[in-house]
DNA sequence: CATTGACCTATGTGTTGCACCTAGGTTTAT
DNA sequence: ATAAACCTAGGTGCAACACATAGGTCAATG
C-alpha cells in the first residue's frame, strides 16, 4: 500500500503518514522497483495507535518514547500513565489560559461596542489602550475575593 | 534606555524586546557611542500597547497591522473590532477543543485507573488502543454503523 | 591596569506538527 | 506520446519567542 492510501484510509493527509515516517513512527519497505514506500498493515495498526494517541494530548516525542519503551520488550503503560498525567496538566493550564483569554476579549467587545472610537493622537487605537480588564483590573479587585 | 532596563521595567524579557525590535514593531535609536539600541519613552508607550494587545489575543501581525494604520494617519478601531471578532472566533474554537482534549484526557485518566496494564504482544500500549471516548465512541451512539 | 562581571550587539538555531513547494521520477490510461 | 495522478527527497514556512554563539562595551575592583 502507498502512502496516499494508507493516508486516506486512515483519515489523514499523505503529507502526515510522510512526516512520521520521516520521524521514525512508521517504517514502511521501501520497493526496490521503483523506490515507493510500502506500508504494511503493520504500518497500518502503528498508524492506528498514533492516531489515538494524539487524539489523547500525547507529543510524536511521547509516542515514540512508548513505542520504544513497548519495543524493548519492557510495558509501557506505566510511562503512558505518567506522560498523559503530565500533558493534562498542561491542558488544564492552557485552558484555563483559553478560558481567561476568551473572557477578556468577550469583555473588551462588549466595551467597544458601547465606546466610539477615540481619536486621541497619542494613542495607537483608544480602544485597546484604554480597555479595562473587569477581572484584573485593581480597581475593582478591592471587593473580590479571589486571588 | 538600553534593552534589559526597558524589558525588567514592563515586565518582560530581554530578548522579547529585542524581537519586537526585530518585527520592526519598537524603533530604538541606535548610540552612535558604542552601537547600542536606545529606547525611548515612545518605545515604552509603544511596548506597553504590545503587551496590552498580545494580552487580548491580537498576533504581532495584527499590531503591526493596527499600528501601520495608525501612522497612515487613519483611525485603526474598525481594524481592531475586525481583528478581534476574528482572533475571537480561533479562540472559541481553541477552547472548545481543548476542553473536549480535557474531558477525554480526564476519561482517560479514569479508565486507566481501575484497568490494569495490559500485555498483550500485538499492541504497542493496551491502554492507549483499549481507551473508549465515551463521547464519541460508536457504541454508545446506539445507531452507527460503521465498520 | 588588567581582569571580572554585567551588560550590549547580530545572527542563527530550536521548539511543534504538520502543510506546502520544488524538481524530478513512475505508472497508467488514452 | 502525452497527460493525469501518483511517488520521491529535501527544503521552507508557520508563531512567538528562548537560547546559544562569538564577540564588543563599560564600570568597578584588586
Amino acid at each position: 500500500m502507498y502512502v496516499k492510501q494508507l493516508a486516506k484510509l486512515m483519515g489523514v493527509t499523505a503529507d502526515t503518514v510522510r512526516h512520521y515516517t520521516r520521524v521514525g513512527l512508521l517504517n514502511p519497505i521501501r520497493s526496490e522497483e521503483n523506490g515507493y514506500q510500502e506500508y504494511t498493515k503493520q504500518d497500518q495498526q502503528r498508524l492506528k495507535f498514533i492516531i489515538s494517541s494524539r487524539q489523547l494530548g500525547f507529543s510524536l516525542k511521547d509516542i515514540q518514547h512508548i513505542i520504544g519503551e513497548s519495543e524493548q520488550g519492557n510495558c509501557p503503560c506505566p510511562l503512558t500513565r505518567k506522560l498523559i498525567t503530565k500533558r493534562l496538566e498542561e491542558t488544564e493550564a492552557l485552558f484555563q489560559e483559553t478560558l481567561k483569554l476568551r473572557n477578556r476579549m468577550h469583555a473588551a467587545l462588549e466595551q467597544w461596542d458601547t465606546s466610539a472610537d477615540g481619536e486621541n493622537a497619542s494613542d495607537v487605537c483608544s480602544l485597546i489602550e484604554s480597555f479595562v480588564d473587569p477581572i484584573n483590573d485593581s480597581v475593582n479587585k478591592e471587593q473580590r475575593n479571589d486571588d
